[in-house]
DNA sequence: CTTAAATATCATATTAACATGAAAATAACG
DNA sequence: CGTTATTTTCATGTTAATATGATATTTAAG
């Protein structure tokens, strides 16, 4: 469902939300925390940054911290930076003829379907996460 | 939601079964007809084949048919062929301590969800994609 | 100004998915 | 038996995701 690097993304974002946030975490802190090569999770908390999803400080007393409360961020927020949540849902196989228009007979179950996932991902925040992904 | 081996495999049953059952279909023609590179789609009918989704016949006049009526091949029978469809459904993060007797706020809705997904590749049929992936 | 602590960036390695190409095995049929 | 059409198998190539390692940049604080 969630590529490595989402999942990987999505357990910083809830470990930093279960923190107090007066003070940014540091990357070592949450790589050692959650089993996440450090370097990697770097470049991904990073690309969050970007994101607005959280904040980040260099230098000493560094670190990152979320942008918003853990309410006000929603898990698609967090996913959409690395996987493609977009309109290739259309169709289980991805194809053009199987549209509204003209669709199989999967087809309408496969739509209902589809956007139930994307109102879970645009709907559940961060908070309905914490307390048990540590 | 499927890798594009699982599509290219998906599409090729549903072109089979779109096809008369009295006399085997090849691997170039399917390929052809539908755009996927030939020897790799070789390689996935011939695992659909070892699943007994499909049955293969080598030779002159060989080829590959279903092993069953449209209305009989699930998409899971087809699908979990070559992805994974097991249990790490469970939770979103993949994690155990996220399970049922202690579950996050997210953990209920993302539940049914996913039984619900389950439920539509159990359920629905070949025959249900038939008409319009050709 | 220097040092230490941190993120940011870049180059490279590893792995799995996806794909291609060629040779081997099988089967029908003259 | 020999030819031809086919699947099967094996070896290799390509690409993207995942991961590692080294260096540069920024900032706080002494």
């Amino acid at each position: 469902m969630l590529s490595s690097t989402a999942k990987y993304a999505l357990r910083a974002v809830v470990y930093l939300a279960e923190h107090r946030q007066d003070e940014p975490l540091q990357v070592s802190v949450i790589a050692d925390a959650l089993g996440i090569p450090r370097n990697y999770l770097s470049k991904i908390l990073h690309e969050l940054a970007r994101a607005n999803v959280l904040l980040s400080a260099r230098g000493k007393g560094g670190g990152f911290r979320i942008a918003a409360t853990p309410e006000q961020i929603s898990l698609l927020a967090v996913v959409e930076v690395f996987d493609q949540f977009n309109g290739n849902r259309r169709c289980l196989l991805g194809r053009e003829e199987c549209s509204d228009h003209s669709p199989c007979a999967a087809h309408g179950h496969w739509k209902t379907l589809s956007e139930e996932i994307s109102t879970f991902f645009r709907e559940t925040t961060v908070a309905d996460l914490m307390g048990h992904v540590g």
